[in-house]
DNA sequence: ATTTAATTACGATTAAAATCGTATATAATT
DNA sequence: AATTATATACGATTTTAATCGTAATTAAAT
């Protein structure tokens, strides 16, 4: 499946927050962080549908759309793309630039720490 | 600064490791992994040299170039872009994700173990 | 019924990135 | 010196994503 361009995820972002949503919804929730047209957040729902990744319910007049990826799903494929491109395949690489910039609190410490354990414990 | 385009990361990477190369070094690492074509690295290089992105030597008649920004600062910007973009800004999903998909060796579990009890002190 | 408002459809345009052809210059080879 | 090979310079083209204007359609309001 063809991941996601930067401005189909916004949109996607949004359409999993919501669930379901016309455009008009996802345009005004847009609108609160970026400025774009109508028609701007119009056409590109429209070629996510005609791409397979959104579905759209016509039975009203405004159409009604939904996600068709999950987010865990496409993040999981970003990822894997994101340490391929930007840290030569080394995911430890990727998670150490990440907890060394964004000062986690203790509590998301912990929840990592119980995570690694979780893993260990998996591959056993 | 403006952070390297996909094409232009991929380049940057191969003058990390070599610290210094020609077109043509770059141009055949580049080839091992991706059809393209010679004026596309030059041309590619010649843009980067213009926004700063790379030092030129113009000495010897095949030009030297190397990295004007360092790995680390742009894997740590361009990280905190993904993050934004891609996890609604929550490093710790990301973290979890990258982990959850990668499968760590126990060396490598051992090292971020060790690195978040760094973290942790040092906020103290 | 008429007018107004909101929506989709469609295509054109713009913008950014990547690709490549060709001309020109320079060095190396014969 | 002439030829060949290799480099850079430059601009044109292609590709992909994003933006937007306008027409057509449909519903709502008057």
């Amino acid at each position: 499946m063809d991941k996601p361009t930067a401005a189909e995820l916004e949109i996607m972002a949004i359409l999993w927050e919501k669930k379901q949503a016309s455009v008009r919804q996802v345009h005004e929730e847009l609108s609160l962080t970026k400025e774009t047209g109508y028609t701007t957040t119009l056409k590109i729902m429209q070629n996510m549908h005609a791409k397979g990744l959104l579905a759209r319910d016509e039975e009203k007049r405004s159409h009604i759309y939904s996600a068709l990826i999950s987010q865990e799903d496409t993040q999981q494929s970003l990822v894997k793309n994101f340490i391929g491109k930007a840290f030569g395949g080394s995911a430890k690489k990727l998670v150490m630039q990440a907890l060394g910039q964004s000062e986690p609190s203790k509590e998301e410490i912990k929840e990592i720490r119980a995570f690694l354990d979780k893993i260990e414990n998996d591959s056993q």
